[in-house]
DNA sequence: TATTGTTATACTCTATAACTATA
DNA sequence: TATAGTTATAGAGTATAACAATA
């Protein structure tokens, strides 16, 4: 699905004779070095059969229990259309149960199987992060990490 | 097209009462972060009538003249089949030429329509970038800006 | 035998529109 | 009147496969 395509995305520029006049900007780096991290997970996480977007709304509900999938779309930026398939694709799987919170919300829950399988992706998300930028300080990598939030928290 | 989309993509976590059991991760923060700073620069260039990937490629025939599109789609990780359509159009609707090289390959130059938009795209560019961390100083931009290049230059 | 350019095609992601039911 | 959930659908972006022409 996604195989090959990290180290496709991770040449090195300095295997070409040309110059990147895009190099020095902030959005051009940001795209490249998600796009790397995003295949990365995406490998990660092919053989539990699972996407990053899936991953994210299992973690969200985990932490959230009783969530609504609006709520969730709009902590992540998914559109109501397009959480209802994803959440009924995890229903189906038993990942998550649905609860009448009132006559139109539904409260989400993890299964024992949904918990359990968080706890393993938990996991194997640690792995991947670690494997990235692995030689600077936990101060400097936090630094890092609320700098990239001032980008994108209004 | 990407209408409204930055300021949906900026509400605030603080918003909800929910907890992001994502905000820690660097690779949630630069897809977001990413996401945000691509749907501003789309915004950005919307009246050139150009995406971010067509001016991507605009740049890097200015930048290396008689560059060829397969060269362009390894610097930029776009596949070939992919990067077919996008010269075909930039060449109809005026922005490049093209050479023969050697019997299969071409070479890409900017026309002089091509170089006014790169001028103008630059510009906008410069303003976009801008508009994003403007409290840090130039040098924590590029201490910044190559930290990330780490994460995806092999 | 490998590379360039091209076409066809499929899959994912994300967007809008429209609808029902409920607050 | 606004919101939750759903369905249908359309547009990007990006993947593979196959082909002809050339190195």
């Amino acid at each position: 699905m996604m195989a090959g395509m990290s180290s496709a995305l991770r040449l090195p520029s300095a295997d070409t004779p040309f110059t990147n006049p895009l190099d020095g900007l902030l959005g051009y780096q940001l795209r490249r070095a998600s796009a790397v991290m995003l295949a990365d997970l995406s490998e990660t996480l092919a053989d539990l059969d699972l996407t990053v977007t899936e991953v994210s709304i299992l973690l969200q509900i985990d932490a959230n229990p009783d969530i609504t999938q609006s709520d969730i779309g709009r902590i992540l930026a998914i559109k109501r259309a397009n959480m209802a398939p994803m959440t009924a694709a995890l229903q189906e799987r038993g990942f998550l149960d649905r609860v009448a919170a009132d006559g139109r919300s539904q409260s989400l829950r993890l299964t024992e199987r949904g918990r359990t399988i968080c706890n393993e992706v938990r996991d194997r998300i640690s792995r991947h992060e670690a494997r990235f930028l692995p030689d600077i300080s936990p101060a400097e990598r936090e630094a890092l990490i609320e700098m990239l939030a001032l980008i994108w928290v209004g």
